[in-house]
DNA sequence: ATGACAATCAGAGATTGA
């Protein structure tokens, strides 16, 4: 089964990119955020017409996620849970049916600039949340993942010039801290366990020219449980989407898994 | 230190993003 998460940076902007990415790349399954759309909004039929199930959770103008799948979803679950006064839309997860169950979470993790600040302390309080999420479904000892845009650059080697993101929220110690702490209840980092080094990236800013001097940072991961780290076979970053037309300033993630 | 670029909502320019 071929996984991919892809910030979309709107589905009504992006909807050529997404269609045509679609139906050339045809992914299993697709884990998509910043779908900027109410459900009532997403262009369901299009895509059903690809043959996929759509499971959206969606908001007016900002965030929303969604799960395509060519296979069938079961037990949608919409919205992170641990703060019933969080409305900003984030976190979906489904069970996809194939040869076995595979448990799907799909995440827009927030920016947090500025930080210090309330946005931080958001962020921080949801990357609280997400780890209390994550035990509990690591404690079923089912094959589950988390993939999508964490914001999160885990290390120097992501971004191309470390430097300038060490006062960033994406990098500061407190939400390195935070993304450890996740990783040690047991997860594997599916793009770190296969390729090391640097100059592996998942986003390119649109300013400054950021795509043509490869000044970009890797955010976009694909955190798996042991059950289905036993399943993977390869993980890679589509970085060539950054150059077609029109682009997001995110690129598709793939993960692809013997089950 | 600032802005560069893009999307959204709205119908200009502020807000958000990373």
């Amino acid at each position: 089964m071929r996984i991919a998460t892809f910030n979309i940076n709107g589905v009504k902007a992006r909807f050529e990119t997404l269609l045509t990415w679609l139906e050339e790349a045809k992914p299993d399954v697709a884990l998509l955020q910043e779908i900027k759309s109410v459900d009532e909004g997403f262009p369901r039929e299009p895509i059903e017409a690809l043959g996929y199930q759509v499971e959206t959770h969606g908001q007016k103008s900002f965030n929303g996620v969604a799960i395509l799948s060519k296979l069938p979803l079961e037990d949608v679950v919409r919205g992170l849970p641990g703060d019933d006064s969080d409305e900003q839309a984030r976190w979906i997860e489904a069970t996809v049916v194939g040869k076995k169950a595979l448990r799907l979470c799909g995440l827009y993790l927030p920016n947090g600039n500025p930080a210090p600040g309330p946005k931080y302390d958001y962020k921080l309080g949801w990357m609280a949340r997400l780890e209390a999420r994550a035990q509990e479904l690591m404690a079923a000892e089912e094959p589950f993942l988390m993939g999508g845009d964490y914001n999160v650059i885990p290390q120097d080697e992501d971004a191309a010039k470390p430097e300038s993101w060490q006062q960033d929220a994406l990098a500061m110690p407190a939400t390195r801290q935070a993304f450890r702490r996740l990783l040690a209840l047991g997860f594997t980092e599916a793009f770190r366990a296969q390729t090391q080094g640097p100059e592996h990236y998942s986003f390119w800013d649109y300013q400054a020219g950021a795509w043509q001097r490869n000044n970009g940072i890797r955010i976009d991961h694909f955190l798996l449980s042991p059950e289905c780290a036993d399943m993977m076979v390869k993980c890679e970053i589509e970085a060539a989407m950054r150059g077609r037309e029109k682009p997001s300033d995110h690129v598709p993630v793939w993960l692809e898994l013997d089950n």
